[in-house]
DNA sequence: GGGTAAGCGAGACGGTACGTCAAGTCTTCCG
DNA sequence: CGGAAGACTTGACGTACCGTCTCGCTTACCC
């Protein structure tokens, strides 16, 4: 008997078109960097991607959705801090790279969407299990070595020191519309880290 | 002699019912908190206000400034710190109303649109002008007054230290829709004055 | 007793502006010929002529009452038939200055509101006693004098006989769109008139 | 060798519902027959045919042309000459036909908005070309064959002739809202055939 | 290699809301 | 009190998208 190599389970019937799909998403970026999200529509969509609307209906139920999933894809390689720096060269490095996230089109209409939006809703579920969460887990990661290593004191509060990196940052570029920069990033950084009262 | 009571520059033709505009702005309240802003029709608005369409297209020319003025006027009343208390008082205060703000569907609602939108964005300018910048006045006068009085130490981003306060607050609220009480609010401006060498 | 040299009966306040009224008739005409009626609307004739909506309201009912009313003032002067001439020298002047009102936008709009119009129709009575009325009785009284001066034979039906000089005038202008001149009415009369065994 | 029998070009899509088209040309004459034109509106046809707006306005750009397509579609039968009977008995066939048309709200409609159009209006062209034109062709041609047996006087002006028999027709039911009978269109019959010298 | 199944593009469908426009009414001030 | 100005409610307009559907066609796997 002949063991078919089938390591992935496929099921009957045409395979769903991967070219679509990324042209799907490229076309997203592209009309949502144009005109903005209010003007953005899946009809437009389709019609830059050269696909049918029932091809995006068919794998995404939404248009939030399929921004939201754009937004994922071109965040994947963000993902990772640096392991074996500081806690300041660690969070300058994250806070940078989350500043020019936030600072494009597709950055900005996801965190108006999930801002906007319900407690209970779907896509800031989907935001902070696929955004938020690991990002978070690291930092308090990263903050935990950091009192083992005696580089900041004690503190109970590790969640809320990690909201005093973040917030300023979202709040700055999200509501207050003021660029946010190296120099910016540095004193925030400083100024956080008085307050666990820095060694040095 | 008779005095002509004509306090009133009256320009000609019928006037602006302000019953009319009253009750445009509370339906659009109701129906935010009742199904979102996704489901808030201009249509929808006027029916419940028993009004005609065109009388919201006349005074505002998008759903957007609707939601805002609505928005400003329920906000009206909260616009004051206590003058004469510390820094740590005026703070907590100031924290908590600026939470309750936000945890209704209206705040949610208008900072979404504020976050999702361009720097240029008019909506933004005008949350700005009318709700940001005389609080964020405020809270560095405060500030100020802190070091005058040497409750802190002397700091020179004063800017800084305010998106440290407000920062987490949007933040935890808005992104991470955790919520945000007495407890939080304190430790936070606890931390914060802790950065700020607070002198107890 | 005095008594007061009050020929006119007036009743009191501010009497009807007749500046107001044929500004009003005026602006009709000149909006239908540039725009037709479709695009005729009280708010443009009221601009136009200088003039409140509501004063339009007062006099008229309707917008096709305006129309008509313009329609009648500048077709008040064409109401006689030379009295004096042959049936065909009559009938050759009457069809002409027909064609010449049928051929001019207000007469091509009321024409057709009439013929649009059901049997009751407010607008074709209106017509009927305002336009049509008189101008069949001339041309009945014109047939008969031909006949009692032997100028045609005699026939019983007075009015099919208008019908066959008035009709075609109408349908040819108003339903085919061909033109109608002093040739086309001349051989239409002569033709006419060899139905009735003209004598010549 | 297979013959694809493929006599039918599909254009890539949906098709066209022709259930659609003819739920609204019916609602069309419906609502015609109910309320007449100005109180017909789009919106009110698509109600009544269960239809959305669109696809009204997918395939026509006017209100007009919808109920001048539900005209040739109740027309389209009522379109022959008897070939073979006398003009006198053609004469008498057609304006009755014309006479049923023209009593129906469709038909006054139509003819209402060709008389109120200008020269150039694209209603008047539609109803010329699938209207008028066939049965003048056919009437000329009876009117000739006529002339060919002897039935009447040879004649230059066949045209003028048509519109004898035509006009009075329209102008009687269309402007004076008369009825028109049987003994009407007899006696019209017969005087024009009078004025063509007809040999009995 | 024919059969079955699902994905694909195109585009019409029934709807909903848009923002505009005009209708006809109402309310103010002016002459 | 007539008239201008202009805001009011109402309702249709024609447009734009929604999300669904029906086509003919393609692309896979199945036996």
């Amino acid at each position: 008997m002949t063991e078919h190599k089938q390591s992935k389970l496929q099921s009957p019937g045409r395979p769903r078109s991967e070219a679509s799909k990324t042209a799907i998403l490229n076309a997203t970026v592209e009309l949502l960097e144009e005109s903005g999200y209010e003007a953005l529509t899946i009809e437009a969509i389709a019609a830059r991607a050269g696909v049918g609307k029932s091809t995006i209906y068919r794998w995404w139920s939404n248009k939030s959705f399929v921004v939201f999933e754009a937004f994922l894809v071109s965040t994947e390689s963000t993902l990772f801090f640096l392991e074996d720096v500081t806690l300041r060269g660690n969070f300058r490095q994250q806070l940078n790279s989350l500043a020019t996230t936030l600072n494009s089109a597709l950055g900005r209409t996801v965190v108006g969407l999930v801002a906007g939006s319900g407690d209970d809703s779907e896509i800031a579920a989907a935001f902070h299990n696929a955004f938020l969460k690991s990002r978070r887990e690291d930092a308090i990661r990263v903050i935990e070595r950091a009192i083992t290593k005696g580089e900041i004191q004690y503190t109970t509060n590790l969640d809320i020191i990690a909201d005093m990196f973040y917030g300023p940052v979202y709040y700055r570029l999200l509501i207050q519309k003021k660029i946010v920069d190296a120099t910016f990033i540095d004193t925030l950084v400083d100024q956080v880290m008085k307050s666990l009262g820095a060694l040095k």
